[in-house]
DNA sequence: CCTTTTTGTCATATATATTTGACAATTTTA
DNA sequence: TAAAATTGTCAAATATATATGACAAAAAGG
């Protein structure tokens, strides 16, 4: 379970707003959000920055057992 | 630049080590230490997992200006 | 030195992330 | 309560991450 959801609405941005600001389809923002799959890496960092926060505060979790 | 080689090397394991621990190819773990491309999230983790440390500290980058 | 291990790299194949377009369902706002 | 905006989701197309096999260059160890 990742904190984009989250972060994205501390900040009033929709799912197009966000999208667009980092320049991919709302339909990913809104795949991630439900952990639908796996982002890469480039599209992690942008949206931390898009979010202001980090890679860890976004997607970390922690290694099974 | 990622921390990808520096956390390794630092455990004394080969490229063939680490790719096997976390089931991907020996390429994959080349091509992220040289920044060749984008790996994905759950690669992201797994590395961080297998390498004792996190996504902030192997991963992060400020963003562009 | 010579041998073994490790690394860099190429080319091809496959899996999957991401896009595009669209529409229904839900929520927000007037 | 109706209109507008947002979200959930589907199916098809495209881009790209990752795998596989292989070989040469470099580094490490005997």
């Amino acid at each position: 379970m990742n904190q984009v959801r989250v972060y994205r609405q501390q900040l009033g941005l929709s799912q197009t707003a966000l999208a667009q600001q980092i320049n991919v389809a709302r339909q990913t923002i809104n795949l991630i959000e439900h952990d639908k799959y796996n982002p890469s890496l480039a599209l992690c960092l942008a949206l931390a920055w898009a979010l202001g926060t980090d890679l860890n505060t976004l997607f970390w979790q922690a290694p099974p057992a």
